[in-house]
DNA sequence: GCCCAGGTGGGTA
DNA sequence: TACCCACATGGG
C-alpha cells in the first residue's frame, strides 16, 4: 500500500477539520500546571479542575502556601487529584527553588531539546508534557505524542507499529517539519478522536480515503 | 453499571 | 529494556 507522508497527512486532515492556527499565550507555567491535570483526563475534566484551581489559588505562590489536601480538593473534578495535587506542588516547588521565581520564560532562551530535558527532571513532567509546554506556550518545534497521535502515527505508518511512545516521539520529531509540529499535533488528535477510535478495528469514514490503511 | 476520556512513575522479570 | 499496573472523576 502506497504510504502517505508529513505533509499530505495535514492537506487532508486540514481539508477536512480546517487550520487552527497558533495562538501565542506566553505563559510556559500555566500551561505545564494545565498539561499536568490534562493527564490521563477528559478535556472537560481537566478545564473544570484548572478553572477551579485558579479559583481557589489566584497566584502559583498562594497554591504553594497550601498543602497538598487543598490542592487536591480544589481540582477534585480532574481526577487523580492526589497524585495531580502533589505533582503540581512539587513541581512548582522545584521551579521556585531552581530559578528562584515562579516562571518559565528562560526556556525560550534554550534550545528545544535543552528545554524539554529541563522540565522532565520536574516531577509528573514525562516527554508529552514537557513538549505541551514548548509547543501550546512559546510555539517551539516539539511535538507531544499523546495516546491518539501515537495511534493514529502507527496506523498510517508513520512510525513502525511496533515503536515505543518515546520511539515515536524521536521519530515523529525527525519527520514533521518543524513548522508544521502544531498543525500536526492538533489535527492528528481530532482524527484519532473522531475516526481512529482505539477499539474500532476498523478506520470509518475516515478523511485520509483510500489511502488509510484501515479503510 | 459499564465504557471511555487518556501520562507518569514505580515495580518486576 | 520491556512490560504491567495504580491512580480517580465525570459524561454517554
Amino acid at each position: 500500500m502506497e504510504k502517505l507522508n508529513v505533509k499530505q497527512i495535514i492537506e487532508l486532515l486540514s481539508r477536512e477539520y480546517g487550520r487552527s492556527e497558533w495562538r501565542p499565550n506566553y505563559d510556559p507555567l500555566g500551561t505545564l500546571v494545565q498539561t499536568i491535570l490534562s493527564q490521563n483526563t477528559s478535556d472537560r475534566n481537566s478545564h473544570r479542575a484548572f478553572a477551579s484551581l485558579n479559583a481557589s489559588f489566584p497566584t502559583w505562590e498562594a497554591l504553594l502556601e497550601a498543602d497538598t489536601r487543598e490542592i487536591a480538593a480544589a481540582i477534585r473534578s480532574g481526577g487523580l487529584a492526589e497524585i495531580k495535587a502533589a505533582r503540581i506542588r512539587q513541581t512548582l516547588n522545584e521551579v521556585r527553588q531552581k530559578r528562584g521565581q515562579l516562571e518559565l520564560d528562560f526556556l525560550n532562551e534554550l534550545p528545544v531539546p535543552e528545554a524539554r530535558e529541563w522540565l522532565k527532571q520536574l516531577p509528573g513532567v514525562g516527554t508529552k508534557t514537557a513538549n505541551c509546554v514548548l509547543v501550546f506556550a512559546q510555539g517551539r518545534p516539539a511535538l507531544p505524542v499523546d495516546t491518539h497521535i501515537f495511534r493514529v502515527s502507527k496506523r498510517v505508518g508513520l512510525v513502525d507499529s511496533k515503536a515505543s511512545i518515546e520511539e515515536a516521539h524521536r521519530i515523529l520529531e525527525e519527520i514533521v517539519p518543524p513548522e508544521d509540529a502544531y498543525q500536526f499535533h492538533v489535527l492528528t488528535i481530532e482524527h484519532g478522536r473522531r475516526t481512529c477510535k482505539a477499539r474500532r478495528p476498523r478506520c470509518t469514514e475516515c478523511v485520509l480515503g483510500k489511502l488509510c490503511p484501515l479503510s
